[in-house]
DNA sequence: GACAACATACCAACCAGTTGGTATGCTATA
DNA sequence: TATAGCATACCAACTGGTTGGTATGTTGTC
């Protein structure tokens, strides 16, 4: 049936420019005609594929989401047999993963959500779902491992999950501030300190 | 002598139509007509007072800096007396301003320089600039804090302090992504959580 | 020959920055 | 103190290049 042979046709490369070109960019700086360049193909087929560069920036941030769910989902971490290892393995590779340039580790959706959260609400949503739905896949751990520990807190596993992305985010803004990864590193140590607190205290009712 | 008791100068008209239209709109999305409309001011005065756009980005960020200083040194939370109280006013006091629109209470330095810290180096600066400083005024209380508490850690008085601004960073992105302030609250109350478990615990030595 | 997947050529609106000019105030000196 | 000389602050109109998007082909495949 399909044989589609050498050929990776142009909405596949123009995705994948979009995540190179609009993480070192940004969204608004990036043209279709960047675009286009860093696909090698024409302005023709980008609005074959896309009916507007808004639309292109929807699609990206689901590529995004599809890309990096493959990435975790195949992730060593997920080895672990107990829900608390497979949080600080998360964490670990978060860590290992900060490798390269900037734009080959920063989020492409964390980058988007903040030139487009007022005017472009279909780009703003696709982020926020792109977001949501990874944390989420921690949530179960989280909770599990809230469950081993007999955990009773005033704090959600859910919040937690959320947080974990917060600090992510943020670390790759100091990132970008500062031109390095270690500022990063730094601060996934201090999540990984905290949710080990949260975890080995006894004071898991003060929680 | 001097009459003209109405006239605010154009420059800082339009460093505050900066603020207000960058955080919303991002920098590289910004014109600089939106500046002068918003300003109310016409583009001959734009480029008398900056030589180019990117210039005022670098000023804005400057003035970012300056405003923020003020209202952080003046601030409530300095009247406590013991470092740890006021660390953890300092928290209160950054929860308390999220109040109002999201470009109201989000970072400025932090959106620009997601969009510029590859293509313009001289605003990436500044923004690096305005939230180290910002940093370096809590290092003191929390270096204090440590002393008072006798505790030896793996981890210094200035990447704790760095840390803090990685999760308020990381809660206006997911502020943003999720169109209120509620996550960013709660990540505030995790960051908390967590210096409090490491002002409290018995594990000080592990730390 | 119908249709998907592109390419080429083009456009109107928009963009950062420039130009030539005016209004106003400051300063030095006669 | 009058005023020439000059600087600062601002304005309206313009420019050359860029932008997202369109209109119209061309080509390969079922």
């Amino acid at each position: 049936m399909s044989e589609m042979p050498v050929k990776r046709d142009a909405r596949a490369k123009l995705l994948d420019a979009a995540l190179a070109v609009i993480r070192t960019k940004g969204y608004s700086a990036t043209t279709v005609d960047d675009l286009c360049a860093a696909a090698g193909v024409t302005k023709g087929a980008f609005f074959h594929h896309f009916k507007s560069k808004e639309d292109l920036a929807v699609a990206a941030a689901e590529f995004w989401s599809v890309m990096t769910g493959d990435l975790f989902a195949h992730a060593p971490y997920h080895q672990h047999d107990k829900p608390p290892d497979r949080i600080f393995a998360y964490l670990a590779f978060r860590k290992e993963i900060l490798q390269g340039n900037l734009a080959e580790f920063t989020c492409l959706v964390g980058t988007m959500v903040q030139e487009t959260f007022e005017t472009a609400p279909d780009i703003r949503d696709a982020c926020r779902r792109s977001i949501t739905s990874h944390a989420a896949t921690l949530e179960a751990d989280i909770e599990q491992a809230m469950a081993e520990f007999g955990i009773i807190a005033d704090w959600t596993a859910k919040s937690l999950a959320l947080h974990t992305q917060v600090v992510l985010q943020g670390a790759f803004i100091l990132a970008k501030a500062t031109g390095g990864a270690a500022i990063a590193a730094d601060s996934i140590d201090h999540l990984r300190r905290y949710i080990e607190l949260l975890f080995t205290t006894t004071h898991q009712k003060l929680n």
